[in-house]
DNA sequence: TAGGCCATCTGGTCCT
DNA sequence: AGGACCAGATGGCCTA
């Protein structure tokens, strides 16, 4: 996406005048975003094709019984108990769940106004950035 | 070393 | 019944 010129000048102060650059502009250039360590387990996303090797048909109906009532309510309620190969691929499923959100706040990045040097934004500031950009945008437009 | 950020695990709840 | 979603806990890495 090819930012206007005229939006990086003094526009782009006046927009993120209430956004604390101090906080999101390191004076040192940074470095590629660091390669998630290894875990305990097998590393972040490196398993995201294992769940189809996940032998879910360990999984029974048997894995799971009713617990005797709910907390609230006194309505019995039925406590779900998963078996270990069970909270295996639900970890894996959360696994690429969190793994597509990453991919989408990747993707707002790239669609929110930043210095070249700048540190990669974080999730929050990108959500942050975004608010303001898109206000901003708004404003331009209801202004023309 | 403290604080921020992030990945991962986990259990609870909602929804199909 | 089981997947999706969510929030809390935990631990590792990085930076000031």
């Amino acid at each position: 996406m090819e930012m206007p010129k005229s939006f990086l000048s003094s526009a782009l102060f006046d927009l993120v005048s209430d956004v604390d650059f101090t906080e999101m502009m390191p004076s040192t250039p940074v470095p590629a975003p660091a390669e998630p360590q290894s875990a305990d387990c097998d590393g972040p996303y490196q398993d995201l094709t294992s769940i189809r090797e996940l032998d879910l048909s360990a999984a029974r109906a048997s894995d799971f019984y009713a617990s005797p009532a709910s907390a609230s309510g006194g309505k019995p309620r039925r406590k779900r108990v998963i078996s270990s190969v069970q909270r295996q691929a639900a970890n894996v499923r959360e696994r690429k769940r969190m793994f597509s959100l990453n991919e989408a706040f990747d993707r707002l990045r790239r669609k929110v106004p930043t210095f070249a040097y700048e540190k990669r934004l974080s999730r929050i500031e990108t959500l942050r950035l975004a608010i303001v950009y898109i206000s901003f945008m708004t404003d331009i437009l209801e202004k023309h």
